[in-house]
DNA sequence: TTGAAAGCGTTACCAT
DNA sequence: ATGGTAACGCTTTCAA
């Protein structure tokens, strides 16, 4: 008889076939009922929905997607999930996907052997897209997703030669904001400390720093590995600044989380923040507002960067993603806070 | 001609079918070359292999998942993004997950409306397992979970009537080795401030520390509302504390956020901690470790945790999942950090 | 060991 | 507006 086939589905889960059956129409009218578009008369659209509803039926996406050739899924890697600065990247864009119907499949690329390990199963799931916030993309995987029409997105990440779109804070501009602000202030002696010393946000923001120094007349900027983009690296920076011949009067460190370390390294050697030296970061993590570090930052523009995002994976519409691919640079804003003074006559 | 089939494939994925075609095989055959356990020569697996490196296969994990009724997939339903717990939490369970072979499909329950929000459309993903973190489950959800087979695991939250797994840290005794912390340093007027005041783990914190005390002999204890676990609102209970006509000596925040919070609102009002007030916490994220605030708390045991949440998962092995609903409790240790220090004489 | 064919649950096209 | 049917890319019997 006809009930059997149906009979032996593996696990509790509705399907169509079984809404189907329960109103005595055909399949394709529940799937018809469940797209927007699709001609079909009001009274059996609301008859499915009640059936759907009893039944408990949800449309199987997975299936949908064999067809459709969406998953609805975007893909995010992204470099660890203890720095402020990337959770509170994820926290933002997973908002949006969510927003716009997308579901984030996370990936985080630290602990997992780099992205080529990651790449291929992000690629085996047929994610509609991809957004990768720190990690060597190789021009291997660049062609690969080309073929496979999968928009790929770059965050905080600039690679120029790669033909591969990207979102980025204007990091050579926050830069030279920092060194204006810090040389208003009166100080003379500088110091900028270098997270990853491959990444380029680190380098733009030096650039831009050193670049405003050199053009206030400052030509000298003492430059200090910290190695990692860290609490504890940041701290042991500071130690070593602390400890330095000519201390410096104004320390930019390349991100928020080095910044609040070193402070904390600073002050735990009697050095007064901003009396005796001033301190001042990148990204605006909410951790910088907190009234113990107060400090003084350049605000990535999380809404603006993440929609942008969005926007350029082409997820929204059913348009066709963007092709070509473009760089947005998006200059952030000085934030003002206690970390920074003028300078001290000595 | 046979070519047109494939022909009009939409983007640029290769499939099974292009591979078989490529090297005079059947599509079946391709497919047995990436199935550990089936049945074909040495000799065919490599050419198969050889023929997908050059074109670029990769089975199709989606289509696969329709026959195979496995999608690899687990959701994480997150509180949010900010607090470090939750981070620290996904950070784990991401990273065991991925090692046993399961991606993480991301949800944040605080942003997107509830769990009654996202439980829909996480279904439709047909996900081999959900974790939820911190949400308000209830029995139907639980209900339909068991219809479809999928395992359900909370994760720092326990409700007991429901029949769901769940994997907690044991507040009770964490909150009764503070107070025994507490009490040996001589301290006499107690505090604890409640987190989100419907949290089981809150309350099971206070339970603890609060029934411990009247063991003691110490039958007081000031309960202070935060309202959510936040450092905000933990630094304005601190105010309130310290305000207050009879300021405790010493005051357990039911999270180290609310903890950490509450310490710089205490610094700000000029107390030392622990010179005129011990702080203490629960969870012990890094930030606790930070030398400026250097938290007394009680230690999640993080990987104990996620290990025995992917346990009740069933995701590792292809056994079936443990069909019983079990509640894993797991105790935390003490950390014994700077912001607890001896009662000082009055 | 291999090939042919029947699904998996859906969408989309073509009739009616 | 609705029903039948062919895909989508794969796994899995069943034959050979």
């Amino acid at each position: 008889m006809k009930g059997t086939k149906a009979g032996r589905r593996g696990l509790g889960r509705v399907t169509a076939e079984e809404v189907a059956r329960r109103l005595g129409v055909s399949q394709s009218t529940i799937s018809r009922a469940f797209s927007p578009s699709a001609s079909i008369s009001d009274e059996m659209r609301t008859r499915v929905a009640n059936a759907a509803m009893e039944l408990g039926y949800q449309p199987n996406i997975i299936a949908r997607s064999l067809i459709t050739r969406r998953t609805g899924i975007v893909a995010i890697v992204i470099g660890n999930l203890v720095d402020p600065f990337y959770t509170t990247l994820l926290d933002i864009l997973t908002d949006r996907l969510q927003a716009g119907g997308k579901q984030t499949l996370l990936f985080s690329s630290s602990r997992a052997g780099g992205l080529d390990a990651i790449m291929p199963t992000l690629l085996q799931y047929q994610v509609d897209g991809i957004v990768i916030t720190s990690a060597a993309v190789t021009s291997d995987m660049a062609r690969i997703c080309a073929k496979r029409e999968t928009p790929v997105v770059l965050l905080n990440r600039n690679v120029p030669g790669l033909d591969i779109s990207a979102v980025c804070c204007d990091n050579v501009q926050g830069g030279r904001q920092m060194a204006r602000h810090l040389v208003g202030l009166g100080h003379k002696r500088f110091a900028f400390v270098v997270g990853q010393p491959d990444a380029s946000t680190s380098l733009e923001r030096q650039q831009g720093f050193v670049s405003e120094l050199a053009q206030a007349g400052i030509s000298s900027c003492v430059i200090e590995q910290a190695g990692e983009y860290s609490y504890e690296a940041g701290y042991e920076a500071a130690l070593r600044l602390a400890a330095g011949a000519s201390r410096p009067e104004a320390v930019f460190f390349a991100s928020d989380i080095m910044a609040i370390g070193g402070m904390d390294a600073f002050r735990s050697r009697g050095l007064s923040v901003p009396g005796d030296i001033s301190v001042v970061g990148f990204n605006d993590v909410p951790l910088a507002a907190w009234p113990t570090y107060a400090l003084t930052t350049v605000r990535h523009p999380w809404e603006q960067m993440a929609a942008r995002v969005v926007d350029l994976l082409g997820v929204d519409a059913a348009a066709a993603p963007v092709r070509k691919a473009v760089t947005e640079l998006i200059p952030g804003d000085l934030i003002l806070r206690g970390s920074t003074g003028p300078r001290r006559d000595q």
